[in-house]
DNA sequence: GGTTTTGAAATAATCGATTTTTTGCGACTA
DNA sequence: TAGTCGCAAAAAATCGATTATTTCAAAACC
């Protein structure tokens, strides 16, 4: 047998549309494009190195994972942002996240524990340097991933990473507030401790609370 | 100005792409491949009468959609089956579905009550030739979708719709019950019911019930 | 005998060119 | 002068052919 990439570095080997896929999700969550703005294909191609048949599958996998719109015969387009579709997210994320972590605290084990730490860690240490803004989401994401990973739903998870990236897309363009940061910084760590003990009206209730303080942050998107 | 098919029925033109897309979409929950199947790409080409890239896009679509597996240079496979999964999606369907029915009937106004009274009415009508299985569902999908379309969360209802297309695969592969059947027509007019008076306790556990009963239905999907 | 290698066939992914549809703009008309 | 019309340019969608990768069975090896 030939030993493909794939059975070397365990990962399986990416297509062009896959890569162009992930390159292009990660820009429309960091705001690179505006919204509203209709995205020139022939551009994109230039840009993420791709031909037309790879890209075109990968703005049709973002169409339907919501981070894009599609129109027929009128090619695809950046979704407009409104501070109503902004609650409409970050209130469902409220609901499901902690449905989420009720159940996560509830069949976490030791091992759940062990990687919650070192999220955490992660998250703090990614902290510090402002240059490398990526490498802090990437923590961050991974911190909240981890957070409600053991709650035993696939789509209870899935629903919650889509509206994670799209609450993202609405945060990442709002201006940073260092006083509410500081603030988000810290629930980190308290749902941490809150999650270790068990104590899951407290743990629901401070995420709750961490959802709603990021919402207001996010709400600078929009005023822009 | 030439006038463009859009402009003449009210509807946006379809392409080729989008075509496939709810073709193979509604043969996928009607349980036309087997679980677990490999797509064989050129066999679709022929009998949906589409070329290769509206194929492809179309499948990439249904792959983000979550009715379908995408494994990077080994094509499309029809997802599996499991008595897990279904759980999990009903038991997510209860959720979803009882937050979005508690919104509607709060929101809900007076236009909300005929569109139900009449999709209600469809429903009942349709209902009567089991030849027209597909006349059946279209309208008890729209019923549904009425029920809750007031709730006021594009999000939610989103996802919803999409767990109702995950659980349609299961309930659709499952043997008939004529019993439960009767019990789950009765519910809907119930339903109704409680909807117009604004019972919303009522409401909320007669529609956990729907879905448990129908659930119980669709596990019939994974004994065979 | 069981495992590994090999290579042809099958399949997936991508490319380049073509067809179809929309868009933008200037001329025409009421 | 506001509203149509028509045409050329631009863009989207699709096609047909090509390239890359996987699969599978037979041969070689230990």
């Amino acid at each position: 047998m030939t030993i493909s990439p794939s059975a070397v570095d365990g990962a399986v080997s990416e297509t062009a549309a896959s890569q162009a896929f992930e390159a292009i999700k990660r820009d429309l969550i960091r705001g690179r494009f505006a919204a509203g703005e209709k995205l020139a294909i022939s551009a994109l191609k230039a840009e993420y190195q791709v031909g037309l048949s790879p890209l075109r599958e990968a703005l049709n996998r973002l169409s339907a994972y919501g981070l894009l719109e599609q129109h027929n015969q009128r090619g695809f387009r950046v979704p407009p942002l409104s501070e109503q579709e902004l609650e409409d997210i970050a209130r469902l994320r409220i609901q499901l996240e902690c449905m989420a972590l009720t159940q996560a605290m509830q069949q976490g084990d030791a091992e759940w524990e062990s990687q919650l730490l070192a999220a955490q860690h992660r998250l703090l240490r990614a902290d510090q340097q402002p240059s490398q803004v990526e490498q802090w989401e990437q923590a961050h994401l991974r911190f909240h991933r981890t957070l409600l990973a053991p709650c035993g739903s696939p789509w209870l998870l899935r629903f919650i990473g889509q509206l994670h990236d799209q609450f993202d897309r609405y945060r990442r363009l709002a201006p940073p507030n260092p006083a509410i940061r500081a603030q988000l910084d810290a629930q980190h760590s308290e749902l941490v401790e809150m999650a270790l003990d068990r104590r899951i009206q407290d743990a629901r209730s401070l995420l709750e609370q961490h959802i709603q303080l990021s919402w207001q942050v996010a709400q600078g998107a929009t005023g822009c």
